[in-house]
DNA sequence: CACCATCGATACGAGGTCGTACCGATACGA
DNA sequence: TCGTATCGGTACGACCTCGTATCGATGGTG
């Protein structure tokens, strides 16, 4: 579990179907992931990331065939949660924390997801990429600080506020930067659960 | 303050710059729009904007110079509040009519701002002219809603959950989409509003 | 009734991107 | 040491879009 899931051995002589060592690989996904952030998912071009990357157009179209299935896979290899591993004992505690690691990620994440968001609707494969990649780690990782909240008996399973944390979090820091014309940072979001989620859990 | 503010008597002899009606320009505008919400900012052409409205690209380009400048004037014709005039007397009351004004435009509002978002990082005056269509104007009108609830001696002015209320708002509209896989409809915003908002501002 | 600006239609050049094909160089395995 | 596959580089064809230019038709104005 710590960084890539192998399928297989593939350490030895098993010949390897590139050259290419997973370190290039992931300068090639971070490249296409940045380029993306900066222009979009549709100004983003093969030849801006070859050259950003210093290799060829031929080595990108030979690993992976087309444009979107280079970004599908750029998206797969950073499937991790930012909120993963959050444990201070305390359901407040835990959302604390996850605001602040949520303030961190915000910008680069954000920017992220706001660049796909409209590609997405056109691209099932790639819809499923940015969920597994972006979406679903984090909602998993909220709903296991609740789960944890409500065994420890700090709250009713059928709180009415529970349903809507995700969405929240999720969506204060997606709507400030349209709101206030800045991204959320920790601090923001820090007192966004101090002020609002906390008091509609009954936490304060 | 009803429609359209003209910014002076155009109506009797003065030559129109234009022959086209201003029907037929809301045609255009609508039409432009649509093609934005279903194929995004950079998909959209003025070649398929013409075709929908069975107009000649030689039009759009003689009465709005360039792509973009078309798509501004077109976000600039449809300034108006979805929650504006709301005022049923109470601060939940209000709350909630707001939910479901918002409930009944999240759709076609939501696929237009996630359309348009990232393009609007790329280019100044768009910004302004989403700010000024989608956005400020709601922003505006919960800041009118709750300065009221304030005014009344409903809440306090400096409770600390009323800086969150805008961003709360547009945020599970925007992030419903993205968590659940649905846009968020009048029911779903409703009992967000009664679960979440409520409580956090002690209103119950 | 005659004029003329705008209409819709279409052709066009410039620019840019996708994805392929071909090239010599190089590193790895037999 | 030799063969081979992948590397980076580049040229290419197909396609698309922008924005301009040109055309005949038409409807309002003097």
């Amino acid at each position: 579990m710590t960084s890539q899931a192998a399928d297989g051995p593939e350490s030895v002589t098993a010949s390897r179907r590139s050259k290419l060592t997973p370190e290039r690989e992931q300068e090639f996904f971070d490249a296409v992931l940045e380029q993306i952030r900066e222009c979009g998912y549709d100004a983003v071009t093969m030849e801006g990331v070859a050259a950003s990357t210093r290799c060829s157009k031929s080595t990108l179209y030979r690993q992976w065939r087309t444009k979107p299935q280079f970004v599908v896979a750029a998206l797969r290899s950073r499937r991790r949660s930012r909120l993963a591993g959050i444990d201070t004992g305390s359901l407040a505690g835990d959302l604390r924390e996850a605001a602040r690691a949520a303030g961190r990620w915000s910008t680069t994440d954000t920017k992220l997801l706001q660049a796909l968001g409209h590609a997405v609707t056109q691209d099932e494969e790639l819809a499923c990429a940015l969920r597994e990649a972006l979406i679903d780690p984090e909602i998993a990782a909220l709903r296991e600080i609740l789960r944890r909240g409500v065994d420890r008996g700090e709250i009713r399973a059928d709180h009415p506020a529970l349903e809507y944390i995700p969405a929240q979090m999720f969506g204060v820091v997606r709507a400030r930067p349209v709101v206030d014309g800045t991204y959320a940072d920790e601090d923001y979001l820090l007192r966004f659960v101090e002020a609002a989620v906390l008091p509609a859990l009954g936490l304060t």
